[in-house]
RNA sequence: GCGAAUGUAGCACAAUGGAUAGUGUAGUGGCCUCCGAAGCCAUUGAUCCGGGUUCGACUCCCGGCAUUCGCACCA
């Protein structure tokens, strides 16, 4: 066992994991080798190509022989030329059309590395050399108290947990820190409220229901100008000022709402380290204040505190307002408070902040006022990336408010999806047990509404549909899982544990059509990840997923794995142990709980 | 008014400046005596309009058109 364990270390280090990221040094290298031009300017660009031109290719030689008017099929062939001849035996090196240079791997390449990278722990050892060391902060969900979450939350939640999976899948230390919505004026209108209209029965049995009934009507009960508002706004600077009544009631409507919100985060798998919300940030405030007008990054406008951006045609007259003229913060002060504490405390490398793409202008002055003033102060210096994605629209096109009244509840989405999910599961699979029907409606239907909104990049609006975040066919949840069940059933099958050496042992390069393709398609996973967690997109690992699977069924049609010939039947065994792997690795890392049979 | 995002087959989407713009769904025609047909194979069909940059543009730039959104004390 362990000369097995010190073998696959071996092998390890010699069968790159990335293959795309080892072309493209070894062709630099070639360059050098071969003194072309600017050899050290020269960059190959190797990404991964189309299948009919092979495993990838490498486009830079274009651009730098056009820049330096060379032959650019002339400099092909010098690089090329110069190429170490070791990667001869792993690829088929070829030159084409203008001067792209492509490289296919041979079968005997494919099997190498998929010998060598069969664990999870091999894949994630291999994917976290990009972000070691380093410590990202990601902001995601930050629904408001008292009210309940609706299907506009949805999307920054999946996406933000698909993001944390990812960046931590790269090395990172990842801090989840939910950015609560939990201080400000409408908890004035909720304490007049309760006082007046709060049922004690009611709030026993559905307390966050009860708040935001009582949120609606403290709001409908202070019209502007009338007295009813006035006894409002008081209510609210007693709270702001400690007032210890009101602080309790404040701290019952945030604690009876992360209790609910919790309910949903588990549904999807979503657990936070921090909570710290604007409240968190009231008391550092000031400190904003005073180094935002020591460094005279802000200036008094219409009794306001402002900062004016003159590099920028916008918002050299477009304020971002820091400070209201009453004195009170708003969200700007409390998001650059929030900015300092993650660079100070966490010590963050990168900031992450998942929110609809309406906020992109606050943002995107925050992210410009942050800069200038941390370094003024001689600050580190985060990455700050904004992560923005379209709103919820109804069917009309028209966004869906959250006092329209007839809005979503996530709980009755999930509810919806999962019935929906039972009732198909059923219908498929009577002989199960109802209990295990149940298990799986929950993974399938909880996975259709994740996966919905993961495959696809849109900042554009999401226009709800039940049909469509529900739907079963094409590149869903339901396809990819599957794939999965089908692996697991294989495997059960054959009495044997996916991932196990011994049932390997004996397996030759893949040959058939539909084994190479599959094969080939597995060693790309590296740049998948790679693509996903670079732009902070997780659509690209879910395409990518999605090809997979869809390679996996052509080969599960064409080639039977249970045959007689040992060397055939291992080498389909090795093939659906790793296809597995990657499935469950990939599904997990974009959120979704995976089974084994559906 | 100023600004941003989006615009790709009937519908829904993909394409990190690269080679003949990919997929799903719907349509059409095949495939269950065969490890799970929630599947596989084949096939029809598209870059909003007009310029420009580039060896090469869905992608970058300029000008339009359409949809959605933002723009001083809500978050």
């Amino acid at each position: 066992m362990r000369a097995d364990r010190a073998l696959r270390l071996h092998l390890a280090m010699h069968v790159p994991f990335n293959l795309a990221a080892d072309l493209d040094a070894a062709l630099k290298r070639a360059a050098t080798v071969a003194s072309i031009a600017d050899a050290s300017a020269f960059s190959p660009e190797v990404r991964t190509a189309e299948a009919r031109h092979g495993d990838f290719q490498a486009n830079g030689v274009l651009g730098h022989a056009k820049a330096r008017k060379l032959n650019p099929r002339a400099l092909a062939e010098q690089i090329v030329g110069a190429i170490d001849p070791a990667l001869g035996e792993n690829y088929v090196v070829s030159i084409a059309g203008p001067g792209f240079i492509n490289f296919a791997l041979k079968p005997a390449a494919l099997l190498a590395w998929l010998r060598t990278f069969d664990s999870a722990a091999l894949l994630r050892a291999g994917a976290a050399a990009a972000r070691a060391e380093q410590t990202w902060v990601v902001d995601y969900s930050s629904p408001n108290t008292a009210k309940q979450m609706h299907v506009g939350h949805l999307r920054s939640a999946v996406i933000g947990e698909a993001i944390c999976r990812l960046l931590a899948f790269t090395g990172a230390r990842v801090i989840r820190d939910n950015h609560l919505g939990d201080w400000g004026t409408q908890f004035g209108k909720l304490i007049f409220a309760y006082k007046r209209w709060v049922d004690p029965q009611a709030l026993a049995t559905d307390a966050i229901e009860e708040l935001e009934r009582l949120y609606k009507r403290g709001n409908d009960a202070t019209p502007d100008g009338s007295p009813e508002l006035e006894e409002a706004r008081r209510e609210l600077v007693k709270l702001q000022n400690g007032d210890p009544e009101s602080v309790a009631l404040w701290q019952k409507f945030s604690d009876v709402s992360l209790a609910a919100f919790q309910e949903i985060y588990d549904r999807l798998g979503i657990a936070f380290d921090h909570c710290l919300g604007e409240s968190f940030y009231r008391d550092q405030v000031d400190r904003v204040y005073r180094e935002l007008a020591e460094t005279k990054l802000a200036e008094v406008s219409d009794g306001a505190l402002v900062v004016f951006h003159p590099e920028h045609p916008r918002f050299k007259t477009q304020p971002f307002l820091v400070r209201k003229a009453d004195g009170a913060s708003n969200y700007a002060s409390t998001d650059l408070a929030t900015a300092l504490y993650r660079t100070d405390h966490f010590k963050a490398d990168g900031i992450v902040v998942v929110t609809d793409f309406r906020q992109a202008d606050h943002f995107e002055q925050l992210f410009l006022t942050v800069g200038k003033w941390f370094t003024a102060t001689a600050r580190r210096q985060p990455e700050l990336h904004h992560v923005t994605f379209g709103a919820v629209t109804g069917e009309d096109g028209k966004a869906l408010k959250t006092r329209s009244g007839d809005v979503i509840k996530l709980k009755a989405l999930l509810d919806e999806a999962v019935e929906r999910a039972f009732a198909l599961v059923t219908e498929k699979n009577p002989d199960l047990t109802e209990s295990e029907r149940r298990d799986i409606a929950r993974i399938v239907g909880v996975g259709a509404v994740q996966y919905a909104d993961l495959s696809q990049n849109r900042s554009s609006n999401y226009v709800f549909s039940w049909d469509k975040m529900l739907a079963l066919d094409g590149n869903t949840a339901p396809y990819l899982l599957y794939a999965v069940a089908r692996i697991h059933s294989i495997f059960r099958r054959a009495g044997a544990v996916p991932g196990d050496p011994s049932i390997e042992s004996g397996a030759t390069p893949p040959e058939t059509p539909e084994e190479i393709t599959l094969a080939r398609r597995l060693t790309k996973f590296p740049d998948a990840i790679r693509l996903a967690s670079e732009t902070l997109r997780p659509h690209h690992l879910g395409l990518y997923l999605f090809e997979l699977a869809g390679d996996y069924s052509s080969f599960n049609s064409a080639d039977k794995v249970l045959v007689d010939d040992p060397a055939i039947r291992a080498r389909r065994m090795m093939l659906c142990a790793r296809t597995l792997l990657i499935l469950e690795t990939g599904l997990t890392l974009l959120g979704l709980r995976t089974l084994t049979r559906m």
